[in-house]
DNA sequence: TCAAAAGTGTTAAGTTTACACCCATGA
DNA sequence: TCATGGGTGTAAACTTAACACTTTTGA
């Protein structure tokens, strides 16, 4: 049997695979995406997404993730697939595929990594320099399927810290959809997601008077899902 | 520099690819899905969703587009990737990547190959049978896609003949979100989106009364599109 | 003559939007 | 003392949902 299928096979072509990432976070009032200063090949000393090879006898999900925890030390982070970028001519000097992801992190969870290295660096989400190949695109598309799915599931959390004040939340929200809330209705709807918490803690850092620290609450959230049906 | 990048690459592992391909279409109140009868190799004689390996020099879209017009005779047909299945393990033969997409399409288009070859056949939706590998979870994820997409955009036409009733329209809409509607707020709504323009014929087929066919204008569509902004 | 689908408006409920002022505090 | 962000409620506009009967005609 597995040899018939080997039989089958053996006259198809095979392709290197690459997983690429962008990596999302918010900060300074600002949705960043994290670029790799290139350090080989024909590419060298450009701005890339962080990517890396598929290996055998590796997910390509999980291989993601390696890929992510090589550049950035971040293990158990959100990630999804976007999709293939598979044009045979998108990158010029070999067939490779792309199988494009996206991830939300924390900054603060990776400052110390960062700065270990200065080969890495935060752009806003507006001015994310001109790009080899289609990663511009992939930036593109990894925008539109965060977007998407920030209004699905509130996974966006996952682009602050676990405490985040009120104004914190809306300028996220803000950000991603590009376009400015009211402050007070985008209260009520946070208060009315009960499964953003607010704690007794308070935020002194941005402002003078202090604000209330949300976080949120995984057990609520579920709770929150079975009662919306 | 071309020598740099193979020595770069050398030691990285390359990957089958294949597209697999979920085809859907709206026929007798229900949504159904393609599956082929299996030929060949280790799932000889069980139902397969229609997939064929990605060639050298092939943008891994065209590719889709290629292998369905192998197996349906149809061209020009709405497309749409979904994302890859890579699981080390998803095929047990040999490695091979999947990259999954989903068409629309009208059966009344397709009747005359379908009917060349017993090897194809519909299958309701709700009636898939169980199929090897990941094979069922990639139709879930192709459902999910489609019914995303279809609220976004109305390219559920697609499954559809180009004349077609409001009852069929309803029926569709209905069976792509699972969710009864009411006949005259349905209605009210297709109104408002003038784009599914009335026409001055009468389908005689679905009653004896009669009911006015409709079609889908693009050009209505874009405007439609410029107009809501 | 009757079964089966076609066609037709109104009202209540719910959701979304718009809007302006006082509060607390560190610099 | 003042600049900065924090915090608060209501009413109008709009959208969505609920609802029942008459028409046509082929079998």
């Amino acid at each position: 049997m597995d040899q018939t299928v080997k039989e089958i096979f053996k006259d198809y072509p095979k392709f290197y695979i690459v997983d690429c990432c962008v990596v999302f976070s918010f900060f300074n009032d600002s949705i960043h995406v994290l670029l790799v200063k290139q350090d080989h090949g024909p590419s060298i000393g450009t701005w890339v997404l962080p990517y890396g090879f598929v290996l055998d006898n590796e997910d390509i999900d999980n291989s993601a993730r390696r890929i992510l925890a090589a550049k950035t030390g971040l293990e158990n982070i959100f990630m999804e697939q976007v999709r293939c970028f598979g044009e045979a001519n998108r990158y010029p000097y070999e067939r490779v595929i792309a199988c494009l992801y996206y991830a939300l992190i924390n900054k603060e969870d990776f400052d110390e990594q960062l700065n270990k290295s200065d080969n890495t660096k935060w752009f806003p989400l507006t001015e994310v320099p001109e790009m080899k190949y289609d990663q511009n695109e992939m930036i593109r598309a990894a925008v539109t399927r965060m977007r998407y799915r920030t209004m699905v599931k509130p996974v966006g959390l996952n682009m602050l810290p676990p405490l985040f004040t009120m104004r914190q939340l809306r300028k996220l929200v803000e950000a991603i959809n590009n376009k400015p809330r009211d402050k007070r209705n985008f209260r009520k709807i946070v208060e009315e997601a009960y499964y953003i918490e607010k704690t007794m803690l308070i935020d002194k850092k941005s402002s003078k008077r202090g604000a209330v620290l949300y976080r949120f609450n995984e057990k609520l959230y579920e709770q929150y899902l079975r009662e919306k049906l």
